[in-house]
RNA sequence: CGCGGGGUGGAGCAGUCGGUAGCUCGUCGGGCUCAUAACCCGAAGGUCAUAGGUUCAAGUCCUAUCCCCGCAACCA
């Protein structure tokens, strides 16, 4: 059995999501359906990163401990990912007892290695605001970012990683293996970076307590990201799943925190005489209007509200299919809504009720067996199957717009079949009967194949064709690249919509 | 000269290895009546940001300029 580990990055529970983390999610989801669906054993992380100062704080402006105050936004973080249909197979928190184990495990190896040593950190201080502030994040006075008061230089005992050890390393790694960071851009990104030379990195606080204690000096915490990318292998560690899923095939991320996993990551790995992973994935951000959602500019766009108004994988279909995968996409609910309307109900649900409506109107829901096919039969059965395999080569590719692209070219196809066959007419023909009859099992079949293919983007309504097709809920990818399974004499059920339209009053 | 990305019909985007500029929506015209006012066909609409260069051939490669955006070690 071939094996296949996906993670994506665990979110900070200081606010609940937005659109941009159901994105980022609902590409992994794509991807672990698929492979699943295509024979692999698949594991596919997702989960929670809670220690730091920021937390804290929040934590204690509302008199609660860190974890009362996390608990219910964690809590809303699996709400959303059940709401997506997000089918994680774990789910770690970063103040679970496991995570702690491991990391402490980790930074204790890597210590045993002589890459961890005991130094003197200088910062820029806001005693207020108990922050540390770098120099390019400080205001335009040189003052505090948050409150604008006056920082001071301060030094503190901390731990450092010896970061600058892996420069030429990383470097080699990177420049060996094409595929370990795409898209192409964030890898000359990255590239540039460690050319300008790394420093090595504080892995350790004493201004607050809410974090991992660094084993044997519990005074510090060990730095967040430190603790929050060895999440990645904290439900493997110790078990059959390491030599199963480690390394990790991808590490989908946002464009943002690439670094933190192509360079400060790997090197930990390195540290520890961990493998690394194979891939790490950069996508692009969902904007609106070109601009960045974040909660300051009020943009922010609610995924909660978004999935009761329209249904998990309208919005689903929508993020995999309007933006590609890398670059920074739009969104808007304008656009979303003529994607329901044109994709969604036109497309594919017309098709499927068309299609049900005139099996049951003209041969009382039985699909008769198909013979004597004409040379335009021919070519579209060709297309159906030329349609799966190359969705199979797109998918494994990780082209996921392109290969939901070309699943909707097919359904343009099949809408196209009907108008030049007029099943309607040759349904007053007796003489046209098997023509007849080779058409709507040709179209049954189409939908039994799309229904397959679209599968890891639009989990439900997959099942919700194969219900009305009255074909099992049990399927797999090679399923779709064979025409002909479904039976003669089979009886299809009732047509319903899958996706009403959505009026808008202008 | 800190680093990186982008500029392509009205809108949103794709464009791999240089080889006749594509897709979706919108607009206009036609067809069909099985269907969710759905489906199918056709048409109009682009000096690919600007100026040079390489080449038989440039949206694509090189140089310069203008504009927009992101990152800069705790934002998916």
């Amino acid at each position: 059995m071939k094996n296949f580990y996906i993670t994506t990055p665990i979110y900070y529970p200081s606010a609940n999501l937005h659109i941009g983390h159901a994105y980022c999610t609902t590409i992994a989801d794509a991807i672990a359906r698929y492979k699943r669906l295509a024979g692999y054993e698949v594991f596919f992380l997702t989960g929670s990163d809670e220690h730091g100062q920021k937390i804290q704080r929040s934590a204690q402006a509302q008199n609660k401990t860190p974890l009362e105050y996390v608990d219910p936004i964690v809590d809303n973080f699996k709400e959303l990912w059940k709401k997506f249909h997000i089918s994680n197979d774990d789910f770690i928190r970063t103040s679970e007892p496991r995570h702690e184990k491991v990391v402490q495990e980790i930074f204790r190896r890597i210590r045993d290695n002589g890459d961890i040593y005991k130094g003197e950190y200088t910062g820029l201080y806001c005693t207020p605001c108990e922050s540390y502030w770098t120099e390019l994040q400080l205001d335009e006075n040189g003052c505090c970012p948050d409150c604008h008061r006056p920082v001071e230089k301060v030094s503190e005992e901390a731990y450092f990683f010896k970061l600058s050890k892996y420069a030429d390393a990383l470097l080699k790694h990177i420049e060996d293996n094409p595929e370990f960071i795409v898209p192409t851009s964030r890898r000359n990104e990255m590239i540039q970076f460690i050319k300008r030379g790394l420093e090595d990195l504080c892995i350790s606080r004493t201004s607050f307590d809410w974090g991992i204690p660094v084993p044997d000096d519990e005074r510090h915490v060990i730095y967040v990201w430190f603790d929050a990318v060895i999440n990645y292998i904290t439900p493997l560690i110790n078990s059959n799943k390491m030599e199963k899923f480690w390394p990790a095939d991808i590490h989908l991320v946002g464009k943002e925190i690439v670094r933190f996993h192509t360079i400060i990551w790997p090197a930990m790995l390195m540290a520890a005489n961990l493998p690394l992973p194979k891939q790490i994935y950069g996508h692009g951000w969902l904007v609106t209007d070109g601009d960045k959602m974040s909660k300051s500019k009020g943009n922010v766009v609610d995924p909660v509200a978004l999935v009761e108004e329209f249904g998990a994988d309208a919005i689903r279909y929508f993020l995999l299919r309007e933006i590609t995968l890398g670059l920074d996409g739009n969104f808007s609910r304008d656009a979303l809504i003529q994607r329901i309307n044109a994709d969604l109900a036109n497309d594919l649900g017309n098709l499927l009720h068309r299609t049900l409506n005139m099996i049951g109107k003209f041969q009382k829901k039985i699909l008769l067996p198909a013979n004597d096919l004409t040379d335009l039969d021919k070519s579209f059965r060709a297309e159906a199957v030329d349609t799966a395999k190359e969705f199979r080569r797109l998918m494994d590719s990780v082209q996921l717009s392109d290969a939901v692209k070309i699943v909707w070219k097919f359904i343009g196809r099949a809408n196209k079949y009907i108008d030049e066959t007029m099943p309607w007419k040759l349904a007053k023909d007796e003489s046209q009967r098997q023509e007849l009859a080779n058409v709507l099992y040709n179209l049954a079949e189409s939908l039994r194949i799309v229904s397959i293919l679209i599968s890891p983007f639009m989990p439900s309504t997959a099942l919700k064709i194969r219900e009305q097709l009255k074909v099992s809920a049990e399927f797999k990818l090679d399923d779709a690249e064979i025409f002909g399974q479904l039976e003669s004499n089979h009886e299809v059920g009732k047509p319903e919509q899958l996706f009403p339209r959505i009026l808008v009053d202008k």
